[in-house]
RNA sequence: GGACGCAUAGCUCAGCCCGGUUAGAGCGCUUGCCUCACAUGCAAGAGGUCCCUGGUUCGAGUCCAGGUGCGUCCA
């Protein structure tokens, strides 16, 4: 155990941070035990016991200020909901992230000079998994570092033996069920991943307009470099019976290879007559029909446009429509195939140049121009898609969408803030199935395999023995694997155990909270809706807290490729992760977005190093006190104690508000101000007079001085994890509890205590205490006197009500003797006095005027007043326009037919009040103007 | 094309849901202080057209509509 004088001057963060989050895994703190009953319960939903799981994160991962700030909300609740006696599990792991893993460990083989596809499959997921085994457990160690404090004991992964479980028996139930079915289908294609795409990991950018390039110079299409967007062209498909041509506008002029129809609107009246006409299709002959579609627009380009159902989204429901044949021209690499004839084995880019020239040399290349452009790109490696038809596995999503709406509209799922619902409903209420199927290697096989002889299917959690139709023994399983998402959307339960009814499935699901961002909202957020429910029957959380975008100093979004990433572990270093967490939370607004600033997190180091030197104080206070230093009631303490015991305990009451709202900016600001601004600007000054004097005073200051400190700590502790437990180990021997925690980890959150309050006057008092202070300290730093220098100071009480004035007065002694001796502790005034009739005026004195009283201050010989009197006037001028303000509304029928009662009576109260503030103002500002020159 | 968020002090932000004291904090700035927990500190001070226009209201930073600017999401 530490005494005061071993704690340095400084807080120095990195001595004590990674101790004790060694200390607290050691110990087991964070370990749940689902066979234990919680001793409380949430006074709103009943519940005893406390569940959260993480978000999990990408392994490729590493901390990034979106990990530190959900990681670091989580952990104020968790670390409160501990306290608070709850039985708290928080699930940590991270998530196998498919194809952002199998990029980077493919990365690594190329600087080796290899592929995948040399590697093989088998040993290619082996150098996968060894991958993760190295650097897997990188951003969980960040975790760690950051003070986060998840139940490390039960770290998940998604491809973890049991959750892969989940997986399968998710998938062969939804199979089973009709829910999963596989179809030929366009869909999303990354040609550089060589995988389909689900609708979410497709990115849209706006291109273009783009400059066209000139027509006329021979050969300057087929060697131009063409942008990849922002273009349109106008093509010229004539008619099989000669009778002339049809222009059609695409900005995909490659994919004409694979037309098989030209589109109109059958309500377009200039191709009406058209209709069923032919065209031959320029460089390829073959003969296309004209077909009538509602889906075409007819002011798109010429309203003509050419369909090509292999290779689009809106023509490949206008094929399926038609019955048309869907031609595949470009591969799954982005190359040119068979069907491209002469143009075979190029690329997308480069066909589109060889077609366009080849086009311009018949003659039927009409015309170019700029066009602002939508491309699909994918969300992994900013590769523009492919559509691309191919067999895939869908969930057919509507019916798990229904009940993961209503769940959210019936309130069993609660989102914070509420309008994230708008989100959440207009994505499922608009949802397409779901492509869960990817050409990947890394992630969950899935479960479905064929007879080779006679191709019957069959979807089954082990593989079957034989072929059920034909009972063949030769089966092949299915190449793809899994959607990365397929498995997070059971998170929530499959790391509980899920399907198996575990004691920790029963016990934390459904999860209490879900920490997460709102870009994730349909992601995962949706999805794990959908399988919770459906799986479980129940929702997988009761609540969402959608956390802030932390963006950069310039307001825009972290990213990558902006270059504009900061690195939370180096800013950890820089302040302390106390003082990254407590900033983070400070900043933490419900439905804004977070900006990070140096400012913010100086601050914050600062307000550590101030609770550390608070806490300094009172160790070296508390010397000679008794270990456990003895309780003392409420009524045998002095004003200033009883004072900051009434403001600490309404500090908890707030924070304790604030926390349950999801308010962390404002839990923060409870604690710093009342550990700054009450605690050590005023009582800690206090206190310091009763400790010179020993005997019963100082063992109430001692007492109050360990109550506050204790009672800071743990409320602080959510936010400030490592200086708190430092600062509390050496206070812990003079805390008296019964059954008192060994760390603060561990140890009881503050609990309000009703029916604890001062008495209104002596409220009262240490307010006029306060507004007293402040009116010497400003009249004395317009004296000029330096902080050190003692002054002559005055009160004078106002009576305004001559009727009450005697009780007034006697009020206001009453007052005065409570209060009068911090007041000259805290002003330098020794010789403060209480003028009860008419105050000491004079040239020898500056004077402030306060509702309650008058102020002054005796100046120096030779102070100059004029200095004085500029002060004066702009207050008197401030005040006078206040009390228009009031006269005016005073003035106002209507104000006073309409205000209520209570408002009027405030505005004539005031108003009376401003009134006699001016009038006070005048006088003392004509008696300074008498007093022209100095008196020598 | 559809939707959402934001605009308050030089900077970064509270306050707005629920209209009515002299609109707050931190940082920065100015002045003075190493006062025995803390100069990462103490005391004092300056600094605001609460984006614009209109509406509702006795009364609008706060509620409503439109506009401008910035940001974001979806298609």
């Amino acid at each position: 155990m530490r005494e005061a004088s071993e704690l340095n001057k400084t807080f120095e963060p990195k001595a004590v941070e990674e101790r004790w989050a060694a200390l607290w895994e050691a110990r087991g703190y964070f370990v749940a035990d689902p066979s234990k009953a919680g001793p409380v319960r949430n006074p709103k939903t009943g519940a005893d016991y406390f569940s959260v799981v993480i978000p999990p994160p990408n392994v490729t991962g590493q901390l990034h200020l979106g990990h530190a700030l959900n990681a670091t909300l989580q952990d104020v609740i968790v670390r409160t909901r501990r306290m608070q006696g709850f039985n708290t599990l928080w699930l940590v792991g991270t998530d196998h992230a498919g194809i952002a893993t199998q990029n980077v460990v493919e990365r690594e083989l190329l600087k080796e000079n290899q592929t995948r596809h040399e590697l093989g499959r088998e040993a290619f997921v082996a150098r996968v998994w060894q991958w993760r085994e190295t650097y897997g457990r990188r951003i969980i160690d960040q975790l760690r570092r950051l003070g986060s404090s998840c139940d490390f004991s039960r770290e998940r992964f998604t491809l973890d033996p049991g959750l892969s479980r989940a997986v399968i028996a998710a998938f062969v139930r939804l199979y089973k069920d009709g829910l999963i079915y596989r179809d030929q289908q366009l869909i999303n294609w990354c040609p550089r991943c060589e995988t389909a795409l689900s609708d979410l990991e497709v990115e849209h950018r706006e291109s273009g307009p783009a400059s066209p390039p000139p027509l006329d110079a021979d050969g300057a299409l087929g060697g131009a470099r063409l942008p990849s967007g922002g273009l349109i062209y106008y093509i010229k498909y004539p008619l099989a019976d000669g009778s002339g041509v049809l222009t059609v506008a695409t900005t995909r002029p490659e994919t004409m290879l694979g037309d098989t129809a030209l589109a109109v609107n059958p309500r377009d009246g200039r191709y009406s007559a058209l209709i069923g006409k032919h065209a031959i299709l320029p460089l390829v002959g073959r003969e296309i029909a004209l077909i009538a579609d509602e889906a075409v627009e007819a002011d798109f380009g010429t309203g003509v446009v050419k369909v090509t159902p292999a290779h689009d989204f809106a023509d490949f429901a206008i094929g399926r429509r038609h019955g048309l044949q869907e031609i595949v021209v470009i591969d799954t690499r982005g190359r040119m195939t068979e069907q491209a004839g002469r143009y075979q084995g190029l690329s997308r880019e480069e066909a589109r140049a060889r077609v366009l020239e080849d086009l311009r040399r018949s003659g039927l290349l009409e015309k170019i121009e700029p066009h602002r452009q939508a491309l699909g790109v994918c969300s992994r490696c900013e590769t523009v898609l492919e559509p691309t038809l191919s067999w895939q596995w869908f969930v057919k999503i509507m019916p798990l969408a229904e009940r993961a709406l209503a769940a959210v509209r019936e309130g069993r799922t609660r989102f914070h803030p509420k309008h994230w619902e708008n989100t959440y409903f207009n994505w499922l209420e608009n949802i397409h199935d779901w492509c869960v199927s990817r050409q990947l290697w890394w992630g969950h096989r899935i479960p479905a395999y064929w007879c080779s002889h006679c191709r019957h299917l069959m979807v089954e959690e082990t593989k079957p023995e034989k072929c059920s139709a034909c009972g063949g023994a030769e089966l092949d399983q299915e190449q793809d694997v899994l959607d990365t998402w397929f498995s997070s959307a059971l998170w929530p339960f499959s790391t509980l155990g899920w399907p198996e009814q575990t004691l920790e499935f029963k016990r934390y699901y459904p999860t209490s909270l879900l920490v997460t961002g709102f870009d994730i909202i349909f992601f995962w957020v949706a999805r794990m809706m959908m399988m919770g429910i459906y799986f479980t029957g129940d929702v997988p959380f009761r609540e969402v807290y959608i956390t802030p975008l932390v963006r950069d100093e310039y307001g825009k979004k972290m990213t990558k490729s902006r270059g504009n990433v900061v690195d939370p572990l180096v800013i950890m270093d820089t302040y302390g992760t106390d003082a990254v967490r407590f900033t983070l939370a400070q900043l933490a607004v419900q439905g804004r977005d977070l900006v990070l600033s140096a400012d913010r997190l100086a601050a914050s180091k600062a307000f550590a190093n101030k609770i550390w030197n608070a806490a300094r104080f009172v160790l070296m206070s508390l010397q000679d006190a008794p270990k456990a230093v003895h309780a003392i009631e409420a009524a045998g303490l002095d004003l200033a104690g009883r004072w900051i015991l009434d403001r600490l305990n309404r500090t908890i009451a707030e924070v304790i508000g604030f926390i349950d709202a999801y308010q962390f900016n404002s839990a923060a600001l409870a604690v710093y101000d009342f550990a700054w601004h009450y605690l050590c600007d005023w009582y800690v000054e206090l206190a310091k007079e009763p400790l010179k004097q020993g005997g019963e005073q100082r063992a109430g200051a001692q007492f109050v001085l360990v109550q506050c400190l204790d009672s800071l700590l743990r409320l602080l502790h959510p936010f400030m994890p490592f200086l708190t437990e430092e600062l509390w180990q050496a206070l812990r021997p003079y805390v008296s509890e019964t059954d008192l925690a060994p760390h603060l980890a561990v140890a009881a959150f503050p609990k309000h205590k009703e029916g604890f309050a001062l008495e209104a006057y002596e409220t009262q008092a240490m307010e006029h205490c306060i507004e007293a202070t402040e009116a010497i300290n400003s009249l004395r730093a317009l004296a000029g006197f330096h902080p050190g220098e003692r002054v002559r100071a005055f009160l004078a009480p106002r009576f305004t009500d001559a009727g009450s004035a005697s009780s007034r007065h006697s009020e206001l002694e009453k007052d005065f003797a409570l209060w009068k001796k911090y007041a000259r502790l805290m002003t330098k005034a020794p010789n403060l006095t209480i003028e009860a009739a008419e105050p000491l005026d004079g040239p020898r004195c500056v004077k402030t005027v306060l509702a309650w009283c008058e102020v002054l201050v005796e100046v120096p010989e030779g102070f100059d007043f004029e200095k004085a009197r500029s002060v004066l006037k702009r207050k008197l001028a401030a005040v006078e326009g206040h009390l228009e303000q009031h006269n005016a509304r005073l003035g106002n029928s209507d104000f006073m037919a309409k205000a209520d009662e209570d408002t009027r009576a405030r505005t004539q109260e005031r108003a009376e009040q401003l009134r006699d503030e001016v009038l006070r103002l005048r006088a003392h500002l004509r008696s300074l103007e008498s007093y022209e020159a100095p008196a020598r």
